[in-house]
DNA sequence: AATAGGTTAAT
DNA sequence: TTAACCTAT
């Protein structure tokens, strides 16, 4: 007889999971979730995905419920807490879903090794990425550090087709009875309130809603509203991936890939993956620079600059609009992302890793892999080689990229009443035009931060003086 | 078969 | 600037 152990982390969902179709193969499971009250407090960990999480896993054991399972949630660090448990109740296996962050690896190192002692197994399943991080690769065998190279040969792929969930879960081993256990509504570092509506529900049971209203019809728009700041153009399923409440698998096998939208969309699905092959490839790109001449750039310790960024108060309404957004929602569109990032690291020559821990402390999606890509990809500091350094002014995408100024107003209420060939650099405004409109630049919005021009040559001689 | 050097493109 | 691929040797 076989008793196994399903120990589930950002993989809280039953369709399109290897691991647990795996696990329900043996005579007795057990299913668990391990709260580590370090990862509780931590502040890379933001409001709106500990309440994510809370939801995501009630949703998580009413559907192993649904099966015959159920889902143990035990507090405490895993490292103890998941071989302890493997010995309680005499587990032969315990099933994982391969996670790819340094402090994943490590953390699963430590407890295979735990687990080994006793002789018993981890088991490591695919199922966070498309494709298995380290197995695209270049003509000469190394892992690609471009994007468009990488995604040539990513499409190209056969991934697979997405598994169906398990008929049924083996009955519990004797002795769950023991465990102790929480219930993650009973945790109060989960139990976080925020704006209902900005927050999305976590759970496969909303995710998986969410991901068939976007497959009926907007994602067929995607090539031409993903860009644009003020439409709900996206498909706001990051959270949902991040956590594995959907198999990104199962959301890429659903593309018609014939239709330009959808064919945009998988481009999307193959950045996710291509940030966790750079990854888990090179986990030092965790902490700092991916290139060893970027690690120790003379960065500005700006703590004024660095706090106007972060609350919205820079002056740029289109930097303001979109860090107030990420305040209020937990979530930022991707385009002003790229934006805020530029501005912190170009225009006020803040470190990209302080930009990459407020984002972490706020995003709902926040995802190690993802995030840092993104912010090194602005920095400049990144896997891929430039001509030029990257600096985004954000005037021009703010007129590009939010032309009638929805994005703005909504964001940025003061100046609501801005004319739109103002709304992108209030500053220009006469005093007379200031007057009329009631919106006094440097009283009731501020004044910006920087002088781009300026700010933009500062940036291009420091990275020439630093590199 | 392995490598040097040229070409193309970098969301 | 340089990654990745292609071609020639
Ligand atoms: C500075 C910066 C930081 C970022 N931080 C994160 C983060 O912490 N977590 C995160 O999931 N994404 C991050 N991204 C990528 C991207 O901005 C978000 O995934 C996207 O905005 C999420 O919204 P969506 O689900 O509506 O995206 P959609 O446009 O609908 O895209 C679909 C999915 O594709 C994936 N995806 C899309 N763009 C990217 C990308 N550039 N890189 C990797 N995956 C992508 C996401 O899983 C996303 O849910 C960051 C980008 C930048 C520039």
């Amino acid at each position: 007889m076989t008793t196994e152990l399903m120990w589930f982390r950002r993989d809280l969902r039953t369709h399109d999971l290897p691991a647990l179709v795996t696990a329900a193969d043996a005579d007795r499971l057990a299913c668990v979730f391990v709260l580590d009250p370090h990862l509780l407090d931590h502040e890379r960990v933001s409001p709106a995905r500990k309440r994510y999480l809370r939801q995501a896993l009630v949703d998580l054991d009413n559907r192993l419920g649904d099966l015959g399972g159920q889902l143990m949630v035990v507090l405490g660090d895993p490292r103890h807490v998941v071989p302890a448990l493997a010995k309680d109740l005499e587990v032969d296996a315990v099933h994982v879903t391969a996670d790819h962050t340094p402090f994943a690896v490590a953390r699963d190192d430590a407890v295979e090794k735990a687990l080994a002692d006793d002789g018993r197994t981890l088991e490591r399943h695919q199922g966070v990425s498309i494709a298995p991080p380290g197995s695209v690769r270049t003509g000469s065998d190394s892992v690609y550090k471009v994007f468009t190279p990488f995604h040539r040969t990513w499409t190209q792929r056969d991934h697979g087709e997405p598994l169906t969930p398990p008929a049924a879960l083996p009955r519990a081993p004797d002795g769950v009875g023991r465990i102790d256990t929480v219930a993650p509504t009973e945790v109060p570092q989960l139990d976080v309130r925020g704006p209902d509506e900005a927050w999305p529900d976590g759970g496969e049971g909303p995710a998986r809603e969410r991901l068939d209203d976007w497959l009926d019809g907007p994602v067929d728009d995607y090539d031409d509203r993903r860009d644009v700041l003020g439409v709900p153009g996206t498909s706001r399923l990051s959270p949902d991936l991040h956590m594995g409440c959907l198999s990104a698998r199962e959301a890429w096998t659903r593309l018609d890939r014939r239709n330009p939208g959808q064919d945009t969309y998988a481009t999307e699905l193959a950045w996710r993956d291509f940030y966790l092959h750079v990854m888990a490839e090179w986990p030092d790109t965790a902490r700092g620079a991916f290139r060893e001449e970027y690690r120790d750039l003379p960065w500005h310790d700006d703590d004024d600059a660095f706090e106007a960024w972060a609350e919205g108060q820079t002056g740029f309404p289109i930097v303001d609009a979109a860090m107030r957004q990420l305040s209020t929602m937990g979530w930022m569109h991707n385009r002003a992302r790229m934006i805020v990032a530029s501005f912190l690291c170009k225009d006020l020559l803040v470190d990209w890793r302080r930009g990459e821990a407020h984002f972490m402390a706020n995003l709902v999606d926040g995802d190690t892999c993802s995030n840092n890509g993104g912010w090194q990809w602005a920095a400049g500091t990144g896997t891929d080689a430039q001509q030029f350094i990257r600096i985004f002014n954000p005037t021009t995408q703010g007129t590009r990229f939010d032309p009638d100024g929805v994005y703005v107003r909504r964001w940025v209420p003061e100046l609501a009443d801005l004319p739109n060939n103002r709304l992108h650099e209030p500053w220009r405004l006469s005093e007379e035009d200031q007057e009329a409109l009631g919106v006094i630049i440097g009283e009731d919005y501020p004044a910006p931060i920087v002088d781009h021009a300026e700010a933009r040559q500062r940036a291009m001689d420091w990275w020439s003086q630093a590199t």
